[in-house]
DNA sequence: AATGAATGAGGCTTCATTCAT
DNA sequence: TATGAATGAAGCCTCATTCAT
């Protein structure tokens, strides 16, 4: 019945929206939300305006999806390598693997926490796209949490605000200042402050 | 022509710009910057429009003039409160305190933070505003090294960089958070890390 | 290749054709032309946009089909219940009775009205449907004519203007106010007007 | 202080408000609300499309006010010289003057009828359209009512409302046929029609 | 016969900025 | 110094229509 096969229409459905995906976390987290304009993306794309709206229903609706996108596609590489390694390594060195982890998304992934950080401060008037990051950021605590309780860290749960807020105020720092920031030197400390946090838990 | 004398003229001047700034700030960091048109800042500022370029050139320019007005005049607050203290308090006791002035500073001055990090985020585009922001950046890893330079912290350079992160990453998920986030038991932690961090170098 | 009959095929297209203007009719005379798009008669046909065009040529065609669809199928049918009973009933009464059929129809067909009248005053830049409507009225005034002529009233061709005004009259007014209109009371007396018409003319 | 003295300026507003209001009565007459663009105005205004939305905050808003211009100031002239007259005149021939002049109305001010009349049509979705509209309806009912009371006609209230659908109903046909409408005829049936009704309350 | 991805023109609206006064 | 009318570019979005399959 269909003349286009039906899957092959769904193919290129999500192939398109992917792209468009991409494309506009690229942009957004560029550029920033605001002043990357729906026309610029669909140019990137080198699809028409008008396409966007067959994928996406307003601009908003754009950046939940890629956030969303990021948040799973993206964000879970973290904790899904984690939860491999979990098997083999000891909770200590996971810690220690999952902030180095970090350090390296930090850096190849530098589009993700741009977008979420800039992104996270206007997002008052976005009631959908705010309810997204604070979802993200929850998640984040109670993973890093379960990480701490299993190696008998002290008061998991703050603590995993604390390191995750160390996390972020590092990666803010890096954003901003790019590579005038020391982030070898950082990063060593903060990883020895962490150890010396086990050992005076065991 | 002129019944007014000079002085007072400029004198109105230097209110009236120091008023815009103020409510361009509020507006700023309540709905972003791009959300906030001239016309709106005007109207609060009970002025025309035509009366903004007068003092500013664009919008640009007064964004970057709200964030130099805010880095002089509000972040110096806290160290210029810590300076007076410094004459009294121990090194040790200083920086407590001035982690003490972070935590209220960002409770109540939440308007500068979210603007100041949200445009640290999208400054690529606008050089002007970025230099300004490293600049505040970097004069604030400064101070904190000498504070702890002064308190015989080891590797006082780097450690400034980690309790600023540390600090700036705490803001990050309060803005976002907002009351979701504990943020007393994190400060409560913070500042007994900190303590034994003090310990350890005695 | 082809199992289904030739007169099969035709026999679909023209239900389709029909399941079409019916959608069409509906959702114009609910939303009004201008805000009612193909995509959304489409897909309350449950067929796809590009196959609309595979019955009509274009939007403006659709409306024109639907115009004379509604003229042909529905107007006829006040007419013809009067032809048929013309047979029994005395030209006064089937007067009458026509008109106590209008008002029936004005309530059960509102969508028709609406649309019918709504269309009508914009139809200088579509002459092909300003044609139609033009069709539509002055059959209407005809057919009232001729009934007004075998019940020997005076002047039969400005008296049927005049009533049909009358009627056309009553249902603008009753589209626009709704429930708000006395449409009883005014019916009543509209009634009793014609019967005095009659009566002044035996 | 002001420098275009505020008189000035309050009769700029007013002159292009009106100018505005003008051409778009003109325009939404002609070709109908929808089809008729803000660019449309603007430009037969010979101004930028920004500065419509000085004047307006929106195209319905325009409307909106379209329509209220045109039914204060266009609508009420006829009841205007009805109350100069009503001092001179029998209520009798009051009436038969006021339909005189709805007939030279309806010629004259043909703008202003199509616009209501195609406007009521479609104002279900625009609640502050719809209420101006039935505000217009029910004023025009109330003055006819007072009229006939005052000549003492029987049931004023519905025979308002019949010879208002009446004058309606005739607007309409005028409207969609045109010349091909015998209006005078019909005029004078209906003003004969009147008489009789007069005649039968005394 | 049938689909729906894709286009492109056009619609409404906002807003930084200019300028006559 | 001060106003606010005016501009024009740009933004988001809709939709009739086409076309490859």
């Amino acid at each position: 019945m269909s003349p286009r096969k039906k899957e092959d229409n769904e193919q290129i459905r999500t192939q398109r929206q992917q792209q468009i995906e991409l494309t506009a976390l690229e942009l957004f987290a560029l550029h920033g939300y605001h002043r990357t304009s729906i026309s610029e993306i669909a140019k990137a794309c080198d699809i028409s305006k008008g396409l966007m709206y067959n994928y996406f229903d307003s601009k908003e609706a754009l950046l939940e999806s890629v956030l969303l996108f990021v948040m799973t596609d993206a964000a879970d590489d973290i904790f899904n390598e984690l939860v491999q390694k979990s098997k083999t390594l000891s909770p200590k060195k996971l810690l220690r693997h999952g902030i180095e982890l970090f350090f390296t998304a930090m850096q190849v992934q530098a589009k993700f926490w741009k977008l979420s950080i800039s992104l996270s401060m206007q997002v008052a008037d976005m009631p959908r796209i705010h309810s997204v990051m604070t979802g993200i950021f929850q998640k984040y605590f109670v993973e890093l949490e379960a990480l701490l309780k299993a190696g008998k860290v002290e008061n998991p749960a703050i603590r995993a605000r604390l390191i995750a807020a160390q996390l972020d105020g590092i990666a803010l720092h890096y954003i901003v200042l790019g590579d005038d920031y020391n982030l070898q030197a950082v990063k060593k400390m903060l990883l020895n402050d962490i150890e010396k946090l086990s050992n005076s838990d065991t």
